[in-house]
DNA sequence: ACCTGAACACCGTTCAAGT
DNA sequence: ACCTGAACACCGTTCAAGT
């Protein structure tokens, strides 16, 4: 039993509905900044699917067309709760503790960002940053950071990506199903998956193997940018 | 100028619509196979939002609802499309190459086939794999190849997932515009930024960033499977 | 079993009319 | 400038009717 109909917050119990005028309203219903959180919470209570141009107009009171007025479309709107949750990652260890565990620290917090909206992975990744204030003062903070920790300029804007590359992969692992390794009928077929599978610990799996990839990461990050301070460059060991 | 109706692969050249019965027809129209290729050509050619249930059904001839006799919905149908696309991917290597070099030789291709179908990667993400036979497939590949180059049980999943959230996120970052990280007006805001983003060389940058960040994986990995074989696991150095 | 065609309950977006 | 309400061109999916 689903309850859509909110029952009214009514002004008037018992009247069908307190129809608005049909002309311009004395002062704005609405302005980006509502817009952008009530489409925030929307996200959060119904997922993906829940954020449509009906049902936010519906929580802001409005008809859905008024919506455009705004904001130019859908895609605005989603640019908009993306730097919203930008400005929620927390970068503040870049310039207080050392580059590799900033970055950890970053890492961690985007991920846990982007897992609470895995809808918003696919924007993230290919929005363009300008008009976007929150998401360009993170990646200030960051690029800083190395900087000052000694990356040389041209690896800088590559190490961010990889490193963001691999959260945002990881926050959509984040929704996988438990028994999204499962391979049914196809066991006996594979073998070596199976038993791989069935020795991987328990618990929440999804965040091991964020941890995995992210140690991994950074280790290999430090050998890149001080060559020699980290035994294991010669590769090879048969 | 869009071309949309196919002009009529015509049986009689000028007659409206070579209508078919309303009843079954003596040998079925459609196979799980054929509407799978139909799928995998009509988001090649037109990308994510060219999927629809009409627009394939238009591609087979086919009245669109004659598909949910052979499909349980359009999750279905990218459920097989995404098993399509994971056949192509090679991990050929294992088992020949050193664990390390295969798994770059896979993540490479990995990284190249999801570039190619971007909206396959949430349905990758979180797609159980029973019933995806080459899917399974490749996964056994994977894992034993990681198993019999020593990697210990509890680990290979982990390992096999951590390099795959990288992959998919880097297959994204494939999608961004080359302008993604234009400050715009926000460049005087944020100078680290920008000095990095203009210090970054030019040419495929997606690419530059993913071999990046795999050489830092890979060389993290091997650290992490055979502690002590390099130099650095001893971390902090000032 | 496997197709057609009509129908349903949605989408995002546009636009004239109103103040 | 900023709202409403009607309208448009789509969606994915269901289902009775047909063979």
């Amino acid at each position: 039993m689903r309850q859509d109909e909110p029952v009214a917050p009514s002004r008037q119990p018992s009247r069908p509905a307190p129809r608005r005028p049909r002309g311009r309203p004395s002062n704005p219903l609405l302005t980006v900044d509502g817009i952008t959180a009530a489409a925030v919470r929307l996200l959060e209570e119904r997922g993906q699917d829940g954020l449509t141009m009906a049902a936010l107009a519906r929580r802001l009171d409005v008809a859905p067309s008024a919506l455009y007025n705004h904001v130019a479309d859908k895609q605005d709107v989603l640019r908009a709760v993306q730097d919203h949750v930008n400005a929620g990652i927390d970068c503040s260890a870049f310039g207080v503790l050392p580059w590799d565990e900033a970055l950890a620290a970053w890492a961690r917090s985007y991920r846990d960002a982007y897992a609470r909206h895995p809808a918003l992975v696919p924007v993230m990744a290919v929005t363009p940053v300008r008009s976007a204030p929150h998401t360009v003062a993170m990646y200030e903070r960051v690029s800083a950071g190395l900087t000052a920790a000694g990356w040389p300029g041209h690896l800088v804007t590559n190490v961010v990506v990889a490193v963001e590359s691999f959260v945002l992969g990881s926050a959509l692992d984040t929704q996988a199903p438990e028994d999204i390794f499962d391979p049914g009928d196809l066991a006996a077929a594979a073998p070596a998956f199976d038993a791989a599978n069935r020795a991987r610990p328990g618990g929440d799996t999804a965040l091991a193997a964020f941890e995995v990839g992210l140690q991994a990461l950074l280790t290999g990050l430090r050998v890149l940018r001080a060559p020699g301070s980290v035994p294991g460059e010669e590769r090879r060991t048969p």
